[in-house]
DNA sequence: TGTACATCAGTGAACGCGCGTTCACTGATGTAC
DNA sequence: TGTACATCAGTGAACGCGCGTTCACTGATGTAC
């Protein structure tokens, strides 16, 4: 019957999702290098082959991971900006940094494995780029809102974007659309300036140096608005 | 005699040296967590047991390997600004950030090894601080040269620097001597920035997006000179 | 210059560990008639 | 509703591998008198 065939996969997709947790654990714990089947079997309270039923490799379950934790930074990114009012632009650029900024300190170890050195090793398939895209489209939407509704004024202190920039701006306006060569070189300064940020945080960069973070990181995502040409 | 003491010494230097350069390339093509000592002791042509007698540890090996890393993107950058007219901030500015890409690029796990994902179990010892700082240290002069020139104009679209950021401004101006918050503000987001576009570029984060990216990473550096209050 | 001794470099065997993955298997759960 | 068969989950043993580190040792290189 179909109600107990989803039963036994009922029972699947749980062990799955449990499975992808203790191992997000133990990231957590040992960073990716040391993610481990057997420990996580070991902790599943299975033998080590019994995994191979639900992960065909360790790979397969870091392409897991790695898909979740996009995800998951894309959802918070989506969460944040959809609590904002939609004319307010700087509002929205600065909620979804603070939401990119507070996901990665409660999930440091995930962060790293996103956006930190790649796994040695591991060459990430094609799925993972799709979930990449999540936060990116939001933070793109942001700008071409912004754009569109007039509000993004240049500040007139950069070079203008010079012309070998145009193909990769075109490939880039696919996210951000219709805006100027100009505002996607500023775009990417600024999303660049924010993971930047972020990777100096969360990798010790700052220690011994900056303290309070949270009103540096504001106030440098204000300075990234302000150069976008949103109002500050 | 003191002539063959040294002697001895130099052999010893000698194959400190060589056990380096090896642990240098397998970096380069295992990453940092798969850096063994039994891989570099076979490539030597030794036991194992006796890369005790240079490194006591595996840890000990990977602190050396981050202060030459340190060392040599600090002198890469000394050497950069050094070629510059003195008075050309903007130049020196750009000269810093072409050579720490070029250094990035060519060798890019040891980039990862420096400002990537920290090792998982790796504790990063004191002396490890100081060689970071070489390269640092000559941001802060240029930086602060073009303040004591008075050709660091202000491009006033930044909200003022809030109060509490005074403390960590006033150690992060042990670096960069005399220069107001909101220049040390603006220094901070530019650096962050210049590593935050690097690791976009190393890690992946560019592919199928950006591909002209010394052209798009010029004027990116460029747009932060001008925020930064350079001539551009 | 020659000898007795101390220091150091490198050997080889061993300890104890954990890993990913394969394979033949036992039972349990689901399906078709 | 009941039975015969197919699918799937999990077991346990094994393969083959590499790792960091310790230890007692042999020889060679350096030092002091």
């Amino acid at each position: 019957m179909s109600s107990s065939r989803t039963a036994r996969e009922r029972v699947r997709a749980e062990l799955t999702r449990e499975i992808t947790d203790i191992a997000r654990r133990h990231l957590a714990t040992e960073g990716a290098g040391g993610l481990s089947l057997r420990a996580v079997a070991r902790e599943m309270g299975m033998v080590s082959s019994a995994i191979y039923r639900y992960f065909p490799s360790r790979d397969e379950l870091l392409t897991a991971l790695i898909i979740d934790g996009y995800n998951a930074i894309g959802e918070a990114v989506e969460n944040a900006d959809a609590a904002c009012p939609r004319e307010d632009h700087t509002g929205r650029w600065l909620a979804v940094c603070h939401a990119v900024r507070d996901w990665a300190l409660a999930h440091p170890h995930e962060y790293a494995l996103l956006y930190g050195s790649p796994v040695p090793g591991y060459k990430a398939p094609q799925d993972t780029i799709a979930a990449a895209a999540r936060g990116t489209i939001v933070y793109g939407r942001i700008v071409s809102d912004a754009h569109q509704a007039g509000a993004l004024n240049s500040p007139g202190i950069c070079p203008p974007a010079p012309a070998a920039f145009s193909e990769d701006a075109a490939r880039v306006r696919t996210i951000v659309p219709d805006v100027s060569d100009d505002v996607i070189a500023r775009a990417l300064i600024a999303w660049t300036g924010l993971f930047g940020w972020l990777s100096f945080e969360l990798f010790g960069q700052f220690n011994n140096v900056i303290f309070d973070r949270t009103t540096a990181f504001d106030h440098s995502m204000r300075c990234h608005a302000a150069m976008l040409g949103l109002p500050v």
